[in-house]
DNA sequence: TTGAATGCAAAGTGTTTGCACGTGC
DNA sequence: GCACGTGCAAACACTTTGCATTCAA
């Protein structure tokens, strides 16, 4: 039986950390355990929280080596940085799979989706302004299903 | 003649300031300059370039006094806090008519868009995953005439 | 007059950086 | 071996807060 990220009918995507090994990236255990740490869909991990679950498997890492990697990372276009609402920077490790994000008002649950491939990148002449469109950023907000049961009274 | 906003078929929307005095809001000198500052389309100031307005018209204006004001005016709902890619807040005084935001990935200039009516809030009920939503927040990125053509490089 | 707004300075987050030391390739 | 990664601590950027003073209503 088929897993379940096949029948959806995609490759199953490689891990960060493969993707890493296939660049030729200079793996330190660091590096590994940072990649190991914010894998996964519906993942999007504040550095703090990156550091928090790396430093659980390798005590010794800085906060210093998270910062410096995820923003290397985010360079070389391996893990997208996300702001979904906070001032604080979130990391998206999705990148082989176009999506958009769908946040919980009240409790920042966040996952992935993916829509239809509908959202097109045009805007009227007039709103567009001359602007040279690149891409388009969706996040749908709303409430979570726990949220929503708590939130009728 | 009718002035550009009438001629796009909308009713001139009140100034913050009016808004803000139509609350019966306590109006300081200090308020005065904050919401005189921010006032207009295409507005995103941070709060360091409200406060750099402000702060020409009433030197003695304080940071902390522009902070307290643009977290009160978010809260009651006369200014939204727009992120745009920084870390940096921005606050956006156009809260009377919905719009979305078009930003430069370049320079960062930023223009209030007005997209015909079609955004949906709908997602496939696989996607929704329960959740239930309210509203959803729309970016295009790209590049602005002038980045557009210092780019062909 | 009085409760609310202000200014100051200190403290609190989140992030970056300079430099000596350590290490994967 | 050496270029590059790491750790530390300090610096930096942005924002919030405690408290004494001032002020709009």
């Amino acid at each position: 039986m088929p897993s379940k990220s096949l029948r959806r009918g995609g490759v199953k995507p490689m891990s960060l950390l493969q993707r890493l090994k296939r660049r030729g990236w200079r793996l330190t255990s660091q590096r590994r355990v940072i990649a190991e740490a914010m894998d996964g869909e519906h993942v999007h991990l504040t550095a703090e929280e990156v550091y928090e679950r790396a430093s659980s498997r390798l005590p010794e890492i800085s906060r210093a080596t998270v910062y410096n990697t995820l923003n290397e990372l985010a360079k070389l276009g391996e893990v997208a940085e996300v702001s979904l609402g906070s001032t604080t920077k979130r990391y998206d490790p999705q990148t082989a799979r176009r999506h958009q994000h769908m946040v919980c008002e009240r409790c920042g649950a966040t996952r992935d989706v993916h829509p239809a491939g509908e959202e097109r990148l045009s805007l009227p002449a007039v709103e567009r302004n001359r602007f040279k469109l690149s891409r388009v950023e969706v996040v749908f907000w709303g409430l979570c299903p726990d949220c929503a049961k708590n939130a009728v009274a």
